[in-house]
DNA sequence: CATGAAATATGCACGGT
DNA sequence: ACCGTGCATATTTCATG
């Protein structure tokens, strides 16, 4: 396994300051968790390292740049030997639309959340990508009419 | 209405190269674009200001952090009238396990996505958080089973 | 943990397209 | 109207002692 390193308090104090602001400077970040810069930055250094911190993103308001439609989109394949499986994953990857996918228990269903322009751009990445994908069995759409909460801050 | 600063294509650029690498240096940034750095720091600048970066953000392993439970929870409320709403949606802010909250259309349907350590934390979660929640109707839980993609890039 | 050199960020003025 | 250049200063990073 990858990540098993032993976090402790002062290196969840920096995980949750950087998932607040992950721009902060070091020395910033060294005043808010009660460390002086240069041990500060050495931990972050080995969260980078160890993959707790896998990168840092800007968080981008999607209506502003134009995706006004967010879809859940409930999958289930056709057959679910590995080869089908296998062919589905890797063609979701490829699928910039599709932001995540996840495997649910139960059923081989899988839970896509989808962003696109608008209805019409719905219906053709429906179309055009979802339908070019072989061994799907159902599609369940569910289009979001709000946004109550979406954070990125993980509770640690 | 707050945003629609018209983006244009220098912009697109530049917001998907920090949704890629939020902690890219400007220097960096206007190399990428083709931009020198003066400009392309002016840009960023107004695309933080007019809300289009909202900020930025450390992007965290949870299994790294010990979160090894997912959970997308379909509830249904009882009640759909304003105050109803009003608290669950209230409600749900504050909770620090719901990492996403969005109302489906069609019925008055909440779909949250829920992280948890265990599922000894997720029962507790269920029981102490959710069951707190007055005007619930239905709960519906499915767990994750596994993660094929989780991007934080949206296709602009 | 502290220090200092190198890199970077930031603001500004000016000229060019 | 926007970009590029050049420059001054403040801040930050990072390697060393």
């Amino acid at each position: 396994m990858a990540s098993e390193r032993s976090i402790d308090s002062k290196d969840r104090q920096i995980v949750r300051a950087l998932q607040q602001d992950g721009r902060l400077s070091n020395i910033d970040l060294a005043e808010r968790v009660n460390l002086s810069p240069s041990p500060c930055l050495r931990r972050v250094r080995l969260l980078e390292e160890g993959g707790v911190i896998q990168g840092y993103s800007a968080v981008v308001d999607p209506k502003a740049v134009g995706l006004r439609i967010t879809a859940f989109i409930r999958i289930t394949l056709a057959r679910h030997d590995r080869e089908a499986v296998g062919r589905f994953e890797a063609q979701v990857q490829t699928i910039d639309e599709i932001l995540d996918c996840h495997l649910l228990t139960g059923e081989a269903d899988y839970l896509l959340r989808v962003m696109v322009a608008d209805l019409d751009a719905y219906e053709d990445f429906v179309r055009e990508r979802l339908h070019g994908i072989t061994g799907i069995s159902s599609i369940t759409t569910s289009l979001v009419f709000g946004t109550v909460k979406a954070s990125r801050a993980m509770p640690i």
